[in-house]
DNA sequence: CCGGATCGGGTAAGCGCTTACATTATTGAA
DNA sequence: TTCAATAATGTAAGCGCTTACCCGATCCGG
C-alpha cells in the first residue's frame, strides 16, 4: 500500500499531559460551527440553480457539458458533501437498507452481511445491521427502528418474525426478503435453501454409511424456522427407514463450539449406548462435538461420525474435516440485496429464489465401526 | 418463544403458480401510495399543534399529563412512525453511528461489531457499518459515504488511515476514535491497547520457556498498523535478547485458517532447522498453522509451539488449546461505543481508552523439545 | 393585590435537498 | 420564415420534522 498512510507519529507531547495519563478534551465545538457547504454554495459558486447542481450530482444527463464542469469543480473546490438526510427527505429515498441477523458472532452470517454490504456498496446502498440475539421481540424492535431511519429495504433471516414485523414492512411498503430459506409457497419473498430438505440429505447421507442411532445437537427452535427445519429433515430421514429421533437424542444448544462440545456432554450422559454419529445444528456446534468428542478419547469418525452444516471456512481446515452441508451464504445474500435493491429501484424481481446447499464428504464421517483412520 | 410466531404455513397455492416455479411479483405499488401519518396528523387528531406532539415524542418532560396521553393515543392510533431524515435534517443529528472495520469475516471483529451495535442500541443510534477489506483508499470511500449520510460519528480500526479520513472527519466535525490501538501520545482518540507491548509479552513467554528460534505467520502489514506493531514488539523482545527475527523467519499472510496453514508451509520450505515456536499474527492464522502442523505429522506444542493473538472463542476449544493474548474486544468497543455517543452528546469523555491485552498460557506451548503430552 | 416566575403550548422559520413546472434559447421541418 | 420540438436552466414548492420565540394562564411571596 501506498506511503499516503498517515502514522501516528507520536510527535513528543503535544499538551504536557500529567506522565502519559489520559486527556479530557473539552467538549467538542458544537457541530454548527462550521456549517458545512450546501447545495446553495456550490450554486453561488458555480454560477448555476441549485436545481442544476443536483441534477449534475444525480447524473440526470440533462446538463451542459461545460456548466456540468464548472459545477463539478465548485463541488471540489468547496469539498462539498450532500446532506444525506435531505436528500431522504425530499426525494423519499434513503439510499439505506437494513439487516436484522440473528447473529453476527456466529463466522457463517458475518460473511452474509459482508458480502450483502458489499453487494449494496456497489449499487450505492448503505447498510444499516443490528443482531437480534435469536429474540423475536428484540428483532421486531430492531426493524422498527429501522423503518424509522428510513431504510428502504430491509434484510431478514428465516421466515418466522413476529407478525408486526410483516404488518409494519407492508404498511411502510418497504421491500424485505427472507434469507436462508426457500419455501416455493410462502408468502413471502425468500432467498436460500430448503433446510429440512438439507438435513434429510445429511441424515440420508448418515444412514447410507450404516449409522442407525443417530443424535443431534441442534440450534435453538424456539424462533428458529431453520434449526427446526433441519431437525425435521433428520426426522424425515429416519422415518422414511423406520427409525426415528428419539427425545434424549436431541438437545438444542446456541451456536457457539462450546455450546457444542456441552451438547454432546449432555448426549453422552444419557444412559445407554451412545449414538454413533452426531449432527451439529451448525458446523460451530459440529466443531465443538468433535473436539469434545476428541478430548474426551472417543476417535472422529472411528467412535463417533460428525457432521455439520454451513461449511464455514475451519470445517475444510480442521481434523479431521468436517463432512457438512455446505451453504452458499455469499450468493444468498448477493442475490438478496440483488433483490432488495431492483424492487426499490421499481425494477421487477424474482422473489422466490431457490438455492442449492450440497452435501460436502469429508473426513469426519465414515461408517459406523471403522477402523479409525491415520495413526 | 411465544406462540405469536407467524410461521408460513403454505397455505396451498396463492396464485396458482407454475409448477412451483418462481412469481415475479408486479413492480411494487409506488412508494408514495399511501402517505404514512406524520406529525401534522398526528397533531391534528390530538388537537395539537406539531410542536407539542414533537415534545412528547422528544420527551422533553415540557408537556402536561394529560396532554400527553392524547398524543400517545393518537400516535398509537395512527401507527405513526418518525420520519427520521426530516428528524435528521432539522435537528442535524442522524443518530446513526458509522463503523468500517477491516474484515467482517473475522469473528474477532464481528463481536465487536456485536458488542457496538448493542451498546448504540441502548442510546437510541443505529449503525452503519463496512468493511474495508485492510484497502486504506476502499476505507476512505466508505468513510465519504458514512459523512453523506449523516452519521453523528464513528468507529475506525487501527490509526492508520489516509489523511483524508482525518480531514473529511474533523472538518466536518464528526466525532471518531480508533479502536484495537492505544498510543498515550496519539493525536487522535484511541482505545485498545498496546500491540507492540502485546507482541512482545507474548514473545517474551515463548523465551523464557527457552525458545530461541521464534517465527511468525503475521497479519499483511500494508495499511494494519496492528499487525505491524505485533511484530514490532516479537521483534523488540527478540532484540532484547541478543536475538532476532530474520526476513525468512516471518511470513505476512491474510486471517484466515487457510491462511495459516499456507503461511506454515512456507515456512518450513525453507531450507535449514525448523523454527520451535510459530507465532500467528492472530488466532485464525495461529490455528491455521497449528492444524497444519499437527496434518503434516508434528505434534504442537511437542514439535512446535504454537500461540496467537485475540483469544477467539475457538481458541479455548481447539486441541490443544491455544495459547494467546486476550483482546478484550467486548469491552473496547462498548466503551468506544460510550466515548462517541458522549460526544455526540456534547458530554466529555476521555478519548485515550488503555485497557490490558492479557496472556492466556494454555497447551499449544512448551518448553522446546519437551515430551509430547498425553496419548 | 401586584409583579415576576413558571408552565404549557402555539407560531412559524427553517434544515438542505429534489423535482414539477415554467422559461428561454436553439434547432429543424414544413 | 414560422412554429413546434428539444435542450438547458431557473423558480419555487415542498419533504416532515425541530426549536427559537412568543403569549396567556397560573402561582406565589411580599
Amino acid at each position: 500500500m501506498s506511503k499516503r498512510l498517515q502514522k501516528v507519529t507520536p510527535k513528543k507531547a503535544p499538551p504536557p499531559a500529567p506522565a502519559g495519563a489520559d486527556r479530557v478534551p473539552q467538549s467538542r465545538a458544537k457541530r454548527n460551527d462550521r456549517p458545512s457547504a450546501t447545495l446553495k454554495d456550490v450554486a453561488e459558486r458555480a454560477g448555476v440553480s441549485t436545481a442544476t447542481v443536483s441534477r449534475v450530482l444525480n447524473a440526470q444527463g440533462k446538463v451542459n457539458r461545460e456548466t456540468e464542469a464548472r459545477v463539478s469543480a465548485a463541488v471540489a473546490a468547496l469539498g462539498y458533501v450532500p446532506h444525506a438526510a435531505a436528500r431522504a427527505l425530499a426525494s423519499r429515498r434513503s439510499r439505506t437498507v437494513g439487516a436484522v441477523t440473528a447473529a453476527l458472532d456466529n463466522p457463517i452470517f458475518a460473511r452474509g452481511i459482508q458480502a450483502l454490504e458489499h453487494r449494496l456498496e456497489q449499487s450505492g446502498y448503505g447498510l444499516l445491521v443490528a443482531s437480534s440475539n435469536y429474540e423475536p421481540a428484540r428483532e421486531l424492535k430492531q426493524v422498527r427502528t429501522m423503518v424509522e431511519r428510513g431504510i428502504d429495504a430491509i434484510m431478514l433471516q428465516g421466515d418466522s418474525h413476529l407478525p408486526e414485523v410483516y404488518a409494519l414492512l407492508q404498511r411502510k411498503g418497504i421491500a424485505y426478503i427472507n434469507t436462508w430459506i426457500y419455501d416455493a409457497q410462502a408468502p413471502h419473498p425468500c432467498c436460500g435453501f430448503n433446510n429440512e430438505q438439507a438435513g434429510r440429505h445429511l441424515a440420508d447421507y448418515l444412514l447410507e454409511l450404516g449409522h442407525r442411532d443417530i443424535a443431534m445437537v441442534a440450534g435453538v427452535t424456539a424462533g428458529n424456522d431453520r434449526a427446526l427445519n433441519r431437525i425435521k429433515g433428520v426426522k424425515a430421514a429416519l422415518k422414511a427407514r423406520g427409525l426415528e429421533l428419539p427425545p434424549g437424542r436431541v438437545v438444542e444448544r446456541p451456536y457457539s463450539v462450546s455450546d457444542g462440545r456441552d451438547g454432546l456432554r449432555a448426549l453422552l450422559s444419557a444412559p445407554g449406548p451412545r449414538p454413533s454419529a452426531v449432527i451439529g445444528g451448525n458446523d460451530l456446534l459440529a466443531i465443538g462435538v468433535m473436539l469434545e468428542a476428541q478430548q474426551s478419547g472417543l476417535t472422529v469418525p472411528g467412535d463417533l461420525s460428525v457432521a455439520g452444516f454451513d461449511d464455514i471456512e475451519l470445517a475444510a481446515n480442521i481434523s479431521p474435516a468436517l463432512t457438512t452441508i455446505h451453504v452458499p451464504v455469499e450468493e444468498i445474500c448477493t442475490l438478496a440485496g440483488d433483490y432488495l435493491v431492483a424492487r426499490i429501484e421499481g425494477r421487477p424481481a424474482r422473489d422466490h429464489v431457490s438455492l442449492e446447499a450440497r452435501l460436502v464428504v469429508r473426513q469426519s464421517t465414515a461408517r459406523p465401526g471403522a477402523p479409525p483412520r491415520g495413526q
